[in-house]
DNA sequence: CATGATCTCCTTACGTCGTAAGCTTATGCT
DNA sequence: AGCATAAGCTTACGACGTAAGGAGATCATG
């Protein structure tokens, strides 16, 4: 009998903090970073807010265990291919986990407080470009160009109001039918000419500008 | 006497529109982001929390009206110049923009709603390419390309916890100091050599990513 | 100039947020 | 078995954005 209430025991799992990052992860990526609130992570957790604070020193600190887990989503370079395909590589799985994760993208100096996950693929990056033959100092030019590029396009893909090819073309018909006409003609045109074709999504500008950069580079490296 | 009363009346200042942008980027610029609440942006004012929503719908439309105001200090492309010059100026004024005003770069949701300096200076952008003799998928992807990148550099710029050459000879200290020796041997590396070298500051980095993405443009331009 | 409408600004109040303090209960160690 | 430690809960506080509605100033119209 006592074992018989001790049975009907609640079979609690305990929490811990990879649970939490984990199901703010799925929170954020579902209901958006705003609906990430300590209260309705618990909830979702099965436990009152405070009880977080156990596992998570504040809200800060979900968050950067939370994006020190995107890194580690990342495709680190290969060290067995070439640097601008070892690279390029890297860069895709790069934007996919951004777009997986939009929120992580922007949050407030998300660089402050590197995880190891972060350090390790900073350390990987650099060291594919070392090895390609870079110097340490066209090593830190390339990495900052193309992260910040990576990093700005995520930017902008989040902060476009669509991402389906219908939504971008209903968006840019009610865009087209607000702007003043003759105001703006060149963006007129570009939406109606390049962004209202069929098939276009923003997310396929993305190899461009990455292209660009890494052919670049790879003249920089071979040149002066 | 009567008229003794109303001199003493309140020589109080009008609120308007422009009085409430204005003052909260400064407000944001010098006190952070964080800072910029109704009531401590009221305050600023000498008015209550309150009285801000005679002029401002509600929080978002002040941070959009404020994202117009950065965008209207870009110098916008002369169309007097090559496309190339004429982008890279611009392109300049646009960071040092974002470096003026960093709680500009990351505000959730800015390309939703965009003001009428921000579609000025997209359609001027786009303008100066066409112009220059791009094709508009071209024009499209180049737009995409540079302004990711910008936004992104200044993202990261934004997100490191120096900026002064000081501060940042500190900052890796501690960094490298902190971290597990040889772990990350190429981020040590890079640190070393390049970020504690004498004269070092991030914003430096910016034009060699710029002109990477130019030259890159100009090739592709002459090319197939 | 008078009078009514409209706009500006203020007061009060509500629900939500992050989290400090201190309690109770469960776990783990000797 | 008994106790230290950790996990979870309750309650509470101050700050936030902003809804509702009142008081005073300003403006439009006769």
């Amino acid at each position: 009998m006592a074992s018989t209430a001790k049975a009907a025991a609640p079979p609690r799992v305990r929490l811990n903090r990879d649970r939490v990052l984990h199901t703010a992860i799925a929170l954020a990526d579902t209901a958006g970073i705003d609906a990430l609130t300590m209260r309705r992570l618990g909830e979702e957790l099965g436990v009152e807010a405070m009880s977080l604070y156990n596992h998570v020193a504040n809200k800060d600190d979900l968050l950067y265990g939370m994006i020190d887990r995107v890194y580690s989503e990342i495709d680190l370079p290969s060290d067995e291919e070439e640097w601008k395909t070892a690279l390029r590589k890297r860069s895709i799985s790069f934007r996919d986990a951004l777009s997986r994760h939009p929120w992580a993208t922007g949050l407030k100096d998300s660089g402050t407080q590197p995880g190891p996950s972060t350090l390790r693929h900073h350390d990987r990056v650099i060291g594919t470009l070392r090895n390609g033959g870079f110097s340490v100092a066209l090593a830190a030019h390339a990495f900052s160009a193309v992260d910040s590029y990576i990093y700005g396009f995520a930017m902008q893909e989040k902060s476009l109001p669509f991402t389906t090819e219908a939504e971008s073309a209903a968006m840019a018909q009610v865009f087209l039918a607000n702007l003043p006409g003759d105001e703006y003609p060149y963006l007129a045109e570009l939406t109606t000419q390049h962004v209202l074709q069929p098939g276009y999504r923003y997310a396929d500008e993305f190899p461009f500008g990455l292209d660009l950069l890494l052919d670049a580079l790879e003249r920089r490296l071979a040149g002066p």
